[in-house]
DNA sequence: ATTAATAGGATCATTTCGGTACTATTTCAA
DNA sequence: TTGAAATAGTACCGAAATGATCCTATTAAT
């Protein structure tokens, strides 16, 4: 259904809280505390942030008074980012599959597909709009004018 | 994980194949060939087509020597039509529903989410990509050059 | 030494999705 | 008028992905 699974979202949020300003190199924020803040499932929480932390998105710090910082600036942090630490490469179909060697024979379940080329090309699109937002978007404050990477994309995803 | 389902791959290429000239009005295609001509699940094609013709994307025609047609021109089927048709309106997470009222209150499973109204705005691009592409893009003929269409989206996208 | 935190792995339950089966209805043709 | 070919509709099943939990080891500050 390309829809964005409870873990991404639970990931943007935590982010999103290590984004706040009372967080800092010196003061990282525990899982448990994160977790809390959002009422989101502790232990879910946990291996989301051991996975961003495994793709270089955050810093851990173990032990008391330890916890989880960003590894990088907000707006550095795209999307895709996010979602491959979580649940690989961003395909919105089997024959999106970089790896295979011919993309066609990737496609198994259809054999002699004709859009392989086509849904590969639209992905391409997909991947590139995740990789435009960036945890900054998700951040800024409230208002009603998008932010400027936001407003690029609208613009050409919007002309005909 | 932002994936396309299998039904809709299914559905895109049952109608790339009545997008084909061979069928036309005084002769549609029943789902069996369809299905046979692709190696695809014959009663899983015979529900896609079901459906897509309740939407109004395909006409049916009973009885011996029946099947189906385009009810419309191939650049006029975008690939949101698709979706919905097959499994409602395209949205990457649930607090992009907008038949909810208040659409942070939609956001059940994190209280005080501080990015629902970004992913709205983030769903409101997929959207518009998705209503970009149409059948058309997805039937043309096997060259470098992509769609006019595609062309427009990426160079907005690829922008910054 | 104790406490608080991450690291890692194993596991379980539930939902969704892909797929099947069966029956009814309609239409053409012999 | 009868049979075959097709769609229409519904109910159902199995498997895979997903959401969620538990337990143990390790690390660091007090």
């Amino acid at each position: 259904m390309l829809k964005l699974t409870r873990k991404i979202d639970y990931a943007l949020v935590a982010l999103a809280r290590l984004a706040k300003p009372d967080v800092a190199e010196d003061s990282p924020l525990s899982a448990r505390q994160i977790a809390e803040d959002y009422q989101m499932p502790t232990p879910l929480v946990t291996r989301l942030l051991k996975d961003l932390q495994r793709a270089g998105l955050v810093t851990s710090t173990r032990g008391a008074h330890g916890g989880y910082t960003l590894a990088m600036a907000a707006d550095e942090i795209a999307m895709t980012l996010v979602i491959e630490a979580i649940e690989g490469p961003v395909q919105i179909a089997a024959c999106c599959d970089e790896t295979e060697a011919n993309p066609c024979d990737a496609c198994q379940v259809i054999p002699r597909c004709p859009i392989t080329s086509k849904i590969k090309k639209l992905n391409d699109h997909v991947v590139d709009l995740f990789r435009q937002v960036t945890l900054a978007d998700m951040i800024e404050p409230e208002v009603d004018v998008p932010s400027e990477a936001i407003n690029i994309v609208r613009a050409g995803a919007g002309a005909s």
